[in-house]
RNA sequence: UCCCCUGUAGCUCAGUCGGUAGAGCAGUUGGCUGUUAACCAAUUGGUCGCAGGUUCGAGUCCUGCCGGGGGAGCCA
């Protein structure tokens, strides 16, 4: 017999068809002649009410093991609900215990729980309404990306997870070797890299973007989405060290049209959850954070400022607010600065563009005045900066003489530098930290809590 | 890495001036009721994060360590 998912049997009428249902109980209460059970299987945020009379066959055998946690297995027939919470439950017809669940052990409790003690039993927590919620609304955003970037004819590039060039730039990397760490092979007293898997030191990658560059001066316009890996010592509620990120490149294009597919995109991904997630939006509107859903809709329903590096010191100084890092140009927007900006000068999403060149990575492209680049940060409020990205320098002399000014090693660019020799193209493209966006979109404080096993600094239970 | 807060029952927390431990929820038992975080009653449950120290006596005061949270830095 065909398994129905709770999803689709709380859209039918209930006309006492037969139905399947698989899943987990999460809660049962006793009446008088029956007892109710709520049976949820991730398909959606609601259960599906089962009734039990007391009559059923053998229901004193299955009473006590009917409990918050069993999975179950029930045949029966869907019909309008008496109550008033739900619109079709099912009378059974046959009920099979699956899993039994010890309901003294079972952490899970139908009552709240903090999100600090799910973490700790993260193998349980998609159990729960809100990580039901986040994670049908993480799938979403992802089908959302690759939908968004294939309606326009980009290419999905899979850069390499395992990296040679320790030149990408971003930050503290991951090693990765086969060495016997007790017994590390040494040359004249230096680590022998010669002797490991790749014959030279390898990490896990901070970013695909200089490998997406390659793809975009050939196929146009690509994009990447895959895991990503930071050894920053960072403790925050938006930091993680390993994470999903977007990163679309485009060739034949300039800072503009890099900022207008960011504010597309952005748009693009909030409405399609909005559209495709009704019931968990609701739940975060309520549950999570009171009034995410508006907010999102004044998202796409405004443009987005657009604002020099130059004339946001100008707002911050005009602004007369006492900062703790005080505003003078030159600097790097501190987090306070940015959601001030965003969230109170602006109150919307802003797009801050042509930094220092000192402030900001190699490979922009600098401006004529020579003193900046062509970044451009998205701001969002609460959270802050949600994208970096640029125009990349596309000039070989100018770029080269960034790499020397820095001090950084040539040779180890050798190829990035090859793409401004042959048929160099203007390239602008940007990354964006999924689950920042999945907590912007669902108002969660932590990022520990939009992705399904947090990887941290001392954390790796699961 | 830095600053601040915090660690007491399975969970969420209270515990006064230092005098040997408490509530709600969960679990268990019983009752009631087409229930909706069901309700009512009874009841089980504690090496007070760990290790030292002060004291006649420490959940409470002091020191160190460990865990958790918030903020900052770094960044996405």
């Amino acid at each position: 017999m065909k398994v129905n998912s709770v999803k689709e049997l709380l859209a039918l009428e209930g006309n006492g068809e037969e139905v399947c249902v698989e899943g987990w109980i999460r809660t049962k209460r006793d009446s008088k002649e029956v007892s109710f059970i709520a049976v949820n299987d991730g398909s959606c945020l609601s259960n599906i009410q089962i009734v039990v009379s007391k009559d059923f066959p053998g229901f004193d055998e299955i009473d006590s093991r009917l409990v918050n946690g069993a999975s179950v297995s029930i045949k029966g027939k869907l019909v309008p609900s008496q109550g008033k919470e739900q619109k079709v439950e099912i009378i059974p017809i046959t009920i099979d215990i699956v899993g039994d669940c010890p309901a003294d052990e079972y952490p899970l409790q139908k009552k709240r729980h903090s999100f600090e003690f799910l973490r700790e039993i993260a193998h349980l927590r998609p159990r729960t309404n809100t990580f039901g919620a986040v994670m049908r609304v993480r799938n979403a955003m992802s089908f959302a990306i690759h939908k968004f970037f294939q309606e326009r004819g980009f290419v999905y590039v899979h850069t390499p997870i395992i990296t040679g060039s320790d030149c990408e730039g971003a930050g503290e990397m991951f090693r990765v070797t086969t060495f016997d760490l007790n017994k590390i092979p040494k040359n004249e007293g230096n680590i022998d890299f010669a002797q490991d898997f790749f014959g030279k030191e390898a990490s896990l990658t901070v970013s695909g973007q200089l490998e997406a560059e390659v793809y975009a001066l050939a196929l146009k316009k690509v994009y990447t989405f895959g895991p990503t890996f930071r050894a920053e010592n960072s403790n925050t509620s938006r930091h993680l060290a390993e994470f999903w990120m977007i990163e679309p490149e485009m060739a034949f294009c300039d800072i503009h049209g890099n900022m207008d597919m960011a504010e597309d995109f952005i748009k693009y991904i909030l409405t399609y959850v909005l559209d495709s997630c009704p019931e968990d939006m609701n739940f975060f509107n309520s549950m999570i954070e009171k009034g995410v859903v508006d907010n999102l809709y004044n998202i796409i329903e405004n443009k987005f400022e657009r604002i020099t590096y130059s004339d946001a010191i100008k707002e911050l100084e005009a602004s007369k607010k006492d900062f703790e890092y005080p505003v003078k140009w030159g600097m790097d927007l501190q987090s306070e600065h940015e959601k001030f900006i965003t969230g109170e000068i602006f109150k919307k999403p802003v797009i801050v563009t042509d930094y220092p060149k000192e402030i900001k990575a190699f490979y922009m492209k600098l401006n004529d005045d020579g003193k900046t680049v062509r970044a451009m940060d998205v701001l969002v409020p609460r959270l802050g900066e949600i994208i970096g990205g640029s125009e990349r320098e596309n000039d070989y002399n100018k770029l080269l003489k960034r790499i020397r000014e820095l001090g950084l090693n040539e040779e180890d660019y050798w190829w990035y530098l090859d793409l401004r020799k042959y048929g160099s193209a203007p390239h602008a493209g940007f990354g964006l930290g999924f689950e920042r966006l999945i907590q912007f979109v669902t108002g969660m404080q932590n990022i520990r809590d939009v992705i399904p096993f947090p990887r941290c600094v001392g954390t790796l239970e699961f």
